[in-house]
DNA sequence: TTGAAAGCGCTAACAG
DNA sequence: CTGTTAGCGCTTTCAA
């Protein structure tokens, strides 16, 4: 049976009020007199091995402290580097004392349940969300911020800039000679505003440069189209930007196979930098963003959504940089 | 505002009791006339969008049904095969109105405010927990039970026959006809008592077979060394045992590398089944597990432990029998 | 600052 | 089966 405020407030000689004010904080200890008192309520909870009920916490100040992490298993979430991204968002929300809770939405009315039943003050999300979804978030007040994701324009928000990303990339390609571009989507990739960002990043970058450019784009194809389209052809792409790790790796599984060199006779150029991409052969070149500040950033954008002085109404996006880490699977565009 | 069982009961003509005791359907209904009133009151509850409040129940029945997932993030848990598991997990525990909660052992101490604030009603883990973790899970009478992981003989546990798999996978390899052996795990592995298991199941088999054949093994390795062992020297392996995909995906890579035909000169054999597995050229034989059916016993187990009927005092294990995947990286030993 | 008292919304005896 | 009556443990006015 756990101790509670009573029992350390009878031991103590005082209230409970006052035990629970200075277990929580809240008295200034300004006057010598009840910086005593305090320090002795302090000595005896520990003793008796109080601890705060979050239960009841809970009930008398309407609030959990958790914060729901929304997903639906159909896309499927603890995969490259969003794990990194949960990661340090655990982290962060830890710091001030709130936790992650595990929300599916699909199967049966559980979410339903958790949001409008009170059992998280805020969420976060890295997918679009169902109307119903969003319409229960909103009449039970719980704030959500969307990671990696601009598909509701009314969410707080902290993105990645794809597009300079991609920006950048193409830029490096050209820079290296290389005429023949091609960006590559594999079909197992879901839609998602990235891949159109850093489409976009591509595209301008490539008519930036102007004439004698060819650039090409394959997106949401099997990686068996992709390959034949790098080793049959004349005018066939030396410079290839991969939307992940994904198709990377792939790739370059594919040219060891036909004997295509890399770089020697192609480039390939990735997305996220992962572990397996540190152990390719040859090492990726690749744009990578800082996953542990998109989950601290994610976190304060949600605790400041919810928290108390919350000017809600008003929706912060976040916007991190990436940068492209060159490494040996980029190289001088091949004489033709 | 939430609409509470009061406003409900006073809609309804009924007491508060009464409708908290139809939501929560402890009402038998055999009656004619109460059925009656339990339809009326489901329906001005849905009229008025009447919720339970979770809070309230938490600390009126001094229950939460959340489970925490205990991980500490050196070990990083969200990798690979795990991800299944605890998808399944997660799932499994909706069903029964159950949420996981993500409880990071490092850093401040937070882990110890969900366990001892009465945050969470049980626990699941994948690693050997700290003394101070368990004596804190103990004392708040809050039941664990670990999930591939046999280092706490007094939890309950769901494993995976990982001496089996191993041992089926090495007969593959024998009955091919390869006669030099290794089993290799990567440096960068922790240590787990799949490490061993496995091993122990290769050993197994190898001594069976007897005479005229080479078993080695490199545990915790770089993969400079395991490579070098597999190119050079006349008896070098020519059937390897991967400790998991990891090393198979390394293996491979530096086998094209090398001009080493797989399975032509040297057959992979893995373990875990695995997305990337899938795009694997040639696609990786290996020993594979049903994660989801680890994730619902998982789910069963702790429900049971934490259960009003809890036996708690004896644990029980449940293991799983993988089963081998033969594929196109394991083929007829090489002429020598 | 401290204490007394009234909840938070639901559950759980106990009568009726 | 239904209503009444106390709580669960902490927070929060409101006086003192």
């Amino acid at each position: 049976m756990p101790v509670t405020i009573y029992e350390v407030a009878e031991r103590a000689g005082v209230s409970s009020s006052t035990v629970a004010r200075i277990m929580r904080g809240d008295v200034k200890e300004v006057q010598e007199r009840s910086a005593e008192t305090a320090n002795r309520v302090r000595r005896i909870a520990k003793e008796l091995g109080y601890r705060t009920n979050r239960r009841a916490r809970a009930l008398s100040r309407g609030v959990t402290h958790g914060i729901g992490l929304l997903y639906s298993s159909d896309r499927w979430l603890f995969e490259g580097v969003n794990t990194q991204v949960i990661n340090s968002l655990v982290g962060a929300l830890q710091e001030d004392g709130y936790h992650l809770v595990f929300v599916p939405l699909g199967g049966n009315d559980g979410w339903e349940d958790i949001i409008r039943g009170g059992q998280i003050d805020g969420a976060v999300t890295f997918q679009p969300l169902h109307e119903r979804v969003s319409s229960a978030l909103a009449e039970s007040n719980v704030g959500v911020v969307a990671l990696a994701d601009d598909s509701d324009a009314s969410l707080s928000q902290v993105l990645v800039d794809d597009y300079a990303g991609a920006y950048a990339a193409t830029r490096h390609l050209l820079k290296l000679g290389h005429r023949q571009l091609l960006y590559y989507v594999h079909e197992s990739v879901k839609q998602h505003c990235s891949v159109h960002e850093r489409r976009r990043g591509y595209g301008a970058a490539a008519s930036e440069h102007g004439q004698g450019l060819e650039a090409k784009e394959l997106i949401f194809v099997p990686e068996e189209e992709a390959v034949s389209l790098l080793v049959s052809g004349d005018s066939r792409p030396t410079g290839v930007l991969c939307y992940s790790n994904l198709e990377a790796t792939l790739l370059c599984h594919a040219m060891w196979q036909y004997g295509v060199g890399i770089p020697r006779d192609i480039s390939i150029l990735g997305f996220n930098d992962m572990f397996s991409t540190k152990y390719m052969t040859p090492p990726l070149t690749t744009v990578a963003f800082d996953a542990e500040r998109i989950g601290k950033l994610g976190a304060e954008l949600i605790l400041k959504t919810i928290g108390p002085k919350a000017t809600s109404c008003e929706s912060v996006v976040r916007t991190i940089k990436p940068k492209l880490i060159v490494r040996g699977s980029t190289g001088p565009a091949p004489d033709r």
